[in-house]
DNA sequence: ATGAAGATTGCCT
DNA sequence: GGCAATCTTCATG
């Protein structure tokens, strides 16, 4: 049921691909929802320039150098969170997973009333506002945190304990959504972009767009 | 102390 | 396709 440790004690390049199918599931005292991995990414540790653990250790990724099966959670742009399953670290390197997106499968009222502000939409649309469509409830690695409530409250949790909030099963199986998996560049990096490490199911609708690193206009001096 | 960039998203034209 | 939002993190470009 739980995926075993061992599972993730391996590089993440290695690890990634397996993910996909795989549940995350993320209990709160409003409920529980969980979500299909459709998308993921690896990244290495010291070796890879795209990677936080590239610079070495610091409060930020420090959950990066510790134990396999633990999530790593950071805040980006003043707005977002995301998640991702540490792997085996080669030498006081590191390496993770970046969880990017998936299905919601269970709790999708309460993954929709998150990903929505104000009122819930009822029909198709709402004061003007479009309902939220079951296949982006969690599309984008930001998205999906939303969706399952995870926040850097949740850095460092064990997802391979049965009574953690937060923890990966392996998935139904579901032949639907178990499409071929292809590889790609990985989304919206500055460096090392040529590396193919992004792994999501082909066709599936709940992958996310690809997007190329656009780095932001530097704010104007004013004279 | 300070500033620049960021594993993104949603809304705009 | 373009750009603003928004603030933590890290290096001091």
């Amino acid at each position: 049921m739980l995926i075993p440790r061992d599972f993730f004690a391996r590089p993440s390049v290695e690890v990634a691909p397996d993910l996909l199918g795989c549940v995350l599931e993320h209990e709160t005292a409003d409920g529980l929802v969980a979500v299909e991995l459709s998308e993921v990414e690896a990244y290495a540790g010291r070796s890879d320039p795209a990677s936080h653990a590239y610079r070495g250790k610091t409060q930020r990724n420090a959950v990066m150098f510790g134990p396999p099966g633990h999530a790593y959670v950071y805040f980006t742009y003043g707005m977002h969170f995301c998640v991702n399953m540490v792997c085996l670290g080669e030498q006081g390197s590191a390496s993770a997973v970046l969880l990017r997106a998936g299905a919601i499968i269970a709790g999708e009222d309460l993954a929709r009333a998150r990903r929505t502000r104000g009122p819930i939409p009822e029909g198709p649309v709402f004061e003007g506002r479009a309902r939220l469509a079951s296949r982006d409830l969690a599309r984008g690695p930001a998205r999906l945190c939303q969706a399952l409530g995870i926040d850097r409250s949740l850095d460092g949790a064990d997802v391979c304990v049965a009574g953690s909030p937060l923890r990966v099963r392996a998935g139904a199986g579901n032949p639907a959504r178990s499409g071929r998996i292809v590889t790609g560049p990985r989304v919206g990096v500055s460096s090392a972009a040529e590396i193919p490490w992004r792994f999501w199911y082909d066709g599936d609708p709940t992958v996310s767009v690809y997007r190329a690193h656009v780095p932001r206009q530097r704010k104007l001096v004013t004279p």
